[in-house]
DNA sequence: CGCAAATTTGACCAACCTCAACAAAGGTGG
DNA sequence: CCACCTTTGTTGAGGTTGGTCAAATTTGCG
């Protein structure tokens, strides 16, 4: 992967190149190539930071190393999370719309963001970049229809295992027992993120805990004993059955818009 | 725009004419436009009617006549519209995955059908028409979050507020004294697409009436009498200074996936 | 070790759901 | 064209889930 042009003596690998690693199918053109790392923008940022306070334009991000959640303000005192992102992932920061929007880091940070209208110019005339762009924003097209069904119609507990169940395909590390889970989020992330409250979320964990299904220690760590067990508890259909499609449930498993 | 190539004798116009004339960007190659004709397969449907019951294979769907609202199944007795569609838009219907999808006539539809998978196979060497599935799956994942927003965050009212003033912007008529909407959708599509009941439904409209921002008549015809006023009410930001982005308000006005 | 922030737990409350009865709409057949 | 009838929508009474408020407890950092 040769890609440096001006080689900056890095420790680890520079968050362009793991852009360019991520993002860019093998058939991108040169030409293209050349136009993204014009467009390329570093940013940085520590836990909590907000990294387009009141995002004007519409941004795509992409994050390096580290984790965020990007936020809708529906008035003071009510935030949605509409989605949580981990490194690898792309991540569309919308323009104030009838909602304003904001990306925070949940953690230290390192991202590359992109002025969105620039790149889907680029993307109109390289159909490598176009349909990666497509593949990623179905991807997140599919997870937000996830949300819609949990919030729309799930219980609390159905949304709090429904969640437990996404990070763990997301983040989780398979493990001799289950899947250990170290969330980077509060209690509070979870909770704007399943439109519930921080105590609802705490009673709910507990139940499951209760209920042998996992096993939490300190704030972030949570080791899922049964994920079978969970899925259920989450309004999943039984699985076994998943059709191989463009979009069938392994292909979520990482990265998206 | 001379698409037709064995021209059948048509009243109005046919639906892969439709079709061609919505979607197609006009810089779409001959040979893609060739393969689309191949693909593409009319699908007609009567009102109520399920047109993919157990949707197996993702399929794009174009709705040249008619409306539709795209479902998913929580469980038994428990459904969650994601989205409606109208005339023009083009929808994605998920197979099978963690919860089943099912695309339903709202009255007599026509409609072009494309299996998902080589469509995107043929987005991937045509950056046109990649581009213009891009564009409209942007605005599904829009339209989704601002789903998102509205089940997570708003209280009944506001969700009903929101549902009107969404409506108002795909399918209102502009009429001397506010908007004049004729909804295909019943109550209980309502109620399924916002996550509330169809009780809650009638009472927050009976609401909204006596507070003079509407009026009724029948089942369907709803007349908007104060669109500022029910933004509003909807919890959005107040209009004025809203960014010409991408993906602006203005931009979803019409289709999407 | 001390402390501030995050989380948990408990008691109470309200928004919305459930169940039930009623009214209106609008299609059908006479 | 009208009476009937089924479907859809409205209204009311009471129950439940999850929210609110408050206090106790834990975490993990300095």
């Amino acid at each position: 992967m040769q890609t440096l042009r001006s080689a900056p003596p890095a420790i680890c690998e520079q968050p362009i190149d793991r852009f360019v690693a991520d993002v860019l199918p093998s058939e991108v053109s040169e030409v293209a190539r050349l136009r993204l790392r014009e467009l390329a923008q570093p940013v940085s940022a520590i836990g909590g930071e907000a990294v387009f306070s009141p995002c004007t334009r519409s941004r795509i991000v992409h994050i390096a190393h580290g984790s965020v959640r990007l936020v809708a303000h529906a008035s003071e005192q009510r935030d949605q999370v509409l989605s949580f992102h981990f490194a690898g992932d792309l991540v569309l920061v919308p323009a104030r719309a009838a909602h304003g929007y904001t990306l925070y880091a949940l953690g230290a940070c390192e991202m590359v963001a992109f002025a969105a209208d620039p790149l889907f110019e680029l993307a109109r005339s390289d159909a490598a970049l176009g349909h990666e762009l497509l593949t990623r924003t179905l991807r997140a097209l599919a997870r937000s229809r996830e949300k819609t069904i949990a919030l729309g119609r799930k219980t609390a507990q159905e949304r709090v295992a429904s969640f437990l169940v996404g990070m763990a395909e997301r983040i989780g590390v398979p493990d001799d027992e289950g899947c250990l889970l170290d969330l980077p989020m509060t209690r509070r992330d979870i909770a704007d993120s399943l439109g519930l409250t921080i105590e609802t979320i705490s009673r709910q964990l507990g139940e499951l805990r209760d209920a042998g299904l996992l096993a939490t220690s300190g704030r972030s760590r949570i080791r899922l004993l049964d994920l079978p067990g969970l899925a259920a508890r989450a309004g999943h259909l039984p699985a076994g059955h998943l059709s191989a499609g463009h979009l069938s449930a392994g292909a979520l498993t990482k990265s998206s818009i």
